[in-house]
Parts: structure tokens; C-alpha cells; sequence
DNA sequence: CGACTACTTTGATGTTCGTCAAAATAGTTG
DNA sequence: CAACTATTTTGACGAACATCAAAGTAGTCG
């Protein structure tokens, strides 16, 4: 991972709210897009807004399921970027 | 460390100038507040305001000597960081 | 003390971006 | 097809913030 690619996510994350729904979508084992605008206090297209960039990350993905959108974390992309951030110190 | 530092800590990496100034101070073993100027092509308030961000996070940290201020990384706060991040996957 | 240097603070400016309401889209179901 | 539901897109607005120039501060040195 290059310093930009870092810097986008890090960017990303340090946004409260999108932190937050990265959080509960790591957390579980995949969540549907209005279970999020139900656990936090934002409108359909602010959570949509949210998950489209971490969608366009990389960190997530989704999967249309009927009316439905189901999201699920990358964890692999995240470890890239923890990777990233390990090798920061110490060079 | 809680969410919200978590949070302030991405976002002060999420800023292109200041991840790229808290990396040259974290590859070395110190760094000048001048030396910071040189590299990025800022202006000396610029670069202060993003060094003392790191510095109220508590990422780095500051020593005066004669004219100069000396600036080192502080890892352990880092590691913490990185910790944190860590319990997201998987928790 | 007075000139100089390194850095910080202040004030102003332009841009980015999080947010919402509302319109648009896609898919479901009778 | 028509009504409905879940999500996305659009347009607008306000707040946050990166940046600079310039003024201010602290410390050094003749």
C-alpha cells in the first residue's frame, strides 16, 4: 500500500460517523443498509454517502439481496492498512 | 483507547501534510521544526499549526533547544493506536 | 540593549465535505 | 401495470479546516 492509498483511508476513518458504521460492519458478519441508518441517527442518503466511500476503498462490499443491500468488511484490506501503518515506525 | 480518540487520531493521519510530516518525524530519531519546513513546501505557520495537532494527540512531542525546537515521535502512543484498530476485526 | 533567528499566533480566505430534503432509481408484489 | 419499499443520487447549505501573510514572541549573540 502506498502513502495515498493510507492517507484515503485514514481520512475515511477519521470521520466520526463513518467510523462508526465501519465499526458495526466489521464487527458482525454483514449488515443491511437500513439496520445502519437504524443504529445511528442519520438520513438514508448520508449512510448511503458513507458506505459508497468505503465501498469505493475497498474496505467493504455489497451484495443486493431483493430490496436489500447486504454489506460485508474486507478485512484483508484493513490489515493492508494496519500493515501500512506498522511499518511507519522503525523504518 | 476509546472510539473517539481513535477517531481524532485517523483524522489528523487523513490529512495529507500532516501524515506525511508525522512520517518523516516517526522514520527518523528526531527532526527540527525548520527541517519539516525544508521538505514539505509550507509555510512555517502551516507546519507549526500541523505539529502542534500531533502534539495535543499526543503522537509526538516537543523540546526547545536554544532557537530551535526539536520534535521526536512518541511510538507507544502510536502502538496504541494501532492496537485499537486491531480489536475492530474480528472483536 | 538591539538586531537577528526560529518558531508561534492571529486573521482572513477558499475549499472540502457532512448533512438533509427531495427527486430518482431499482426491485418486489399484488 | 400500479403501488410500494429500500436505496441512491442530486442540489443546497453550513461548518470545519488547510493554508498563507503578517504580526507577535522567545531566545541568542554581539
Amino acid at each position: 500500500m502506498k502513502e495515498k492509498e493510507a492517507t484515503l483511508i485514514a481520512k475515511a476513518l477519521g470521520e466520526p460517523s463513518r467510523f462508526s458504521i465501519y465499526s458495526q460492519i466489521a464487527e458482525g458478519d454483514g449488515i443491511y443498509c437500513g439496520e445502519v441508518c437504524n443504529k445511528h441517527a442519520l438520513s438514508p442518503g448520508t449512510v448511503s454517502h458513507h458506505l459508497k466511500v468505503l465501498t469505493d476503498l475497498g474496505l467493504i462490499t455489497s451484495r443486493k439481496e431483493g430490496l436489500n443491500v447486504y454489506y460485508r468488511s474486507v478485512p484483508e484490506k484493513f490489515s493492508a492498512y494496519l500493515a501500512y501503518l506498522q511499518s511507519l515506525n522503525r523504518k
